[in-house]
RNA sequence: CGGAGUGUAGCGCAGCCUGGUUAGCGCACCUGGUUUGGGACCAGGGGGUCGGAGGUUCGAAUCCUCUCACUCCGACCA
């Protein structure tokens, strides 16, 4: 391609709005253009390079026996409703009437309308499995979108799902979509983790996110420093922690701790480890529109994981109780304790079996001491607590630590989460109807625009993988205005697509300092210099990674770029 | 939704507090010329319903009311 055929609409200005590096590079290379809030245009840049990504993650899917599919971008509410998710999904279903004043809504993702596919088209055992995805646009109107294509509310999204008469075949498909995942993440050169996840809103069991390593990632990923065990901290665990060398010894009784209401005070106060002293922590649980309150258990030496907490109650949502709210159910801040509370309590496992510890006495300025959790029912007991850095891997015993990733991709198991409501059958060999058994497979393509440069950039500008660069070189001519070497340009462009390196010919009458500031903005793997040198045969390659300068006889370039 | 802020040329901004010629500046763009290895220079030029509606006033980018959009922090979320 010719820069002077190509929309490329570079810009010195840095962005007023923007704060990812990606954000940034993407919009002042010419990459994309902002709409509105979280919509974005691809300009020609922008377009090559998701198109690349959507083919590299097509070519596996299929070399794995997946089928491309696409699937209507405006979906029935109706669907929706079945589901059980027209409400759990909430403001974030952008909705509509047509003039006939039925609903629909634009497909955030598509479970419901693939399931309802399949449901019409696949009756016997003797069909399956079958895996289908689509690679298309996804809307979903984020409350806050931020960071240019990393949250945005239209992006493009790969989203497979997968059809089985039992479990184990399901279980075996899930395996074979980590290892292909792992297969297209490499291809594309990224830096990446398989962490283990919960599986939010989506709903499902076993679920795996594939972590693009950033340090703007928005998520915190637990990894350990001897194995390769890693996991979302919303999902995390950890061995417990050991416990204090000296134990605490106390009888069941009350005491009077006035204006003692934080951890660190009782701790302080009775002279015992926090590890023996118990947090509550209220929150307000709401599920279908109906909130609770429920009381959250820890050791004082741990924190409350929003999500597992989330999970352990089955809320759709979890909100901070106002004291108010608390005086109403008879309980008071900083001195709420698990110990005859009335209100639903679950207690983190680490708790189980504990027999002398400290806890609120739900009466102001008072705490039992002594307490025990011998007499609580088994089913209370769940794993709250959220890991902490130099908390002890629960696989190896190896020390875990926190780093941060963008979640690039999200694989679930299904079973029948979504078959089982909307209906959705097969006759198996006894000739009886079975929900199928599904497995769910996503990557945002889009976010991964953004995810390759967070990873791969400096300040001058975006630096591509090979498998993502819009151009894998990129020549500059020094003087196009000089007759001879925009020939010899144009010798060395034709060279190169020849031999199917995709090129960009910077051929616009513009300054040589100009043409490389585009080149180490827009950031293609390598720019090959047509100077001063090339009346004699040489030409200069600029590794864009390292900024490093060599020079060569023009006729060997193709051994440079690894032809 | 809570808090904060911004809307003036394609982009980045000044002007607004204290109303008063023709609304400026930088970048970008167009024409001519010089220049050509790190974002050149000289000369000339085009481009604005000052986010929108209403109001106050002889007069509004500027003051008042309403409204819309966008951004940032938080809650929330692929």
């Amino acid at each position: 391609m010719r820069y002077s055929h190509i929309l490329i609409p570079t810009t010195k200005e840095i962005p007023k709005d923007a704060v990812l590096p990606s954000h940034k590079m993407l919009l002042r290379a010419g990459f994309i253009q902002h709409v509105s809030s979280g919509i974005y245009n691809l300009l020609p840049l922008g377009k090559m390079v998701q198109d690349n990504i959507r083919n590299v993650i097509k070519e596996e899917l299929d070399k794995a026996g997946c089928n491309e599919v696409q699937l209507g971008f405006v979906t029935p509410a109706s669907l929706w409703e079945k589901s059980g998710r027209l409400n759990k999904y909430g403001r974030e279903l952008l909705r509509f009437e047509d003039r006939k004043d039925n609903e629909f809504v634009l497909g955030p993702t598509h479970e419901e309308m693939m399931v309802n596919l399949v449901k019409q088209s696949v009756r016997s055992y003797k069909q399956l499995p079958i895996n289908l995805y689509q690679i298309n646009t996804k809307f979903r109107d984020e409350i806050r979108p931020r960071f240019g294509l990393m949250r945005g509310r239209e992006f493009l999204m790969k989203d497979g799902y997968s059809f089985h008469a039992n479990r184990e075949d399901m279980n075996r498909e899930f395996d074979l979509m980590e290892q292909t995942y792992k297969k297209i993440f490499t291809r594309l050169g990224l830096d990446f983790r398989v962490v283990e996840a919960d599986s939010g809103a989506i709903g499902g069991s076993g679920s795996k996110e594939f972590m693009v390593l950033a340090d703007s990632g928005e998520d915190t990923i637990v990894t350990c420093d001897k194995c390769e065990y890693a996991a979302n901290v919303e999902a995390a665990t950890a061995k417990p922690k050991p416990r204090p060398r000296e134990e605490m010894e106390a009888e069941f009784a009350k005491f009077k701790t006035p204006g003692v209401t934080t951890i660190e005070e009782v701790s302080e106060f009775f002279k015992v480890d926090p590890y023996f002293v118990v947090k509550t922590v209220v929150k307000k649980a709401i599920t279908d529109g109906e909130s609770r309150l429920v009381a959250f258990v820890l050791r004082g030496c741990d924190t409350l994981q929003e999500v597992k907490a989330l999970n352990a109650v089955d809320a759709d949502d979890l909100i901070d109780a106002s004291e108010q709210e608390l005086a109403d159910a008879g309980l008071v801040a900083g001195y709420v304790g698990p110990l005859e509370l009335g209100i639903e309590t679950v207690i983190d496992n680490s708790l189980e079996g504990e027999k002398c510890c400290i806890v609120g006495a739900n009466e102001t300025d008072y705490h039992l001491v002594g307490a025990s959790f011998e007499s609580f029912d088994k089913a209370q007991f769940k794993d709250l607590s959220e890991v902490q850095e130099g908390d002890s891997c629960p696989c190896c015993g190896g020390t875990l630590g926190y780093t941060k990733g963008i979640e690039a991709g999200h694989i679930f198991k299904l079973q029948d989460r979504y078959s089982k409501p909307l209906e959705a059958t097969f006759l198996d060999e006894n000739g009886k109807a079975k929900p199928f058994e599904m497995g769910t497979y996503g990557i945002g393509v889009s976010r991964l625009i953004a995810a390759v440069i967070e990873q791969n950039h400096d300040e001058k500008g975006c630096k591509w993988t090979k498998a993502s660069a819009p151009f894998e070189a990129h020549i500059i001519v020094a003087n196009s205005k000089d007759d001879q070497l925009a020939k010899l340009g144009d010798e060395v462009y034709d060279k190169l697509r020849e031999n199917g390196i995709e090129t960009l010919l910077d051929d616009r009458k513009d300054r040589f300092g100009a043409k490389m500031k585009d080149f180490e903005l827009i950031g293609c793997p390598y720019g090959i210099i047509v100077g001063k040198g090339a009346l004699e045969g040489k030409i200069e390659v600029v590794n864009r990674d390292n900024l490093d300068k060599i020079e060569i006889d023009m006729h060997e370039i193709l051994n440079h770029l690894g032809v």
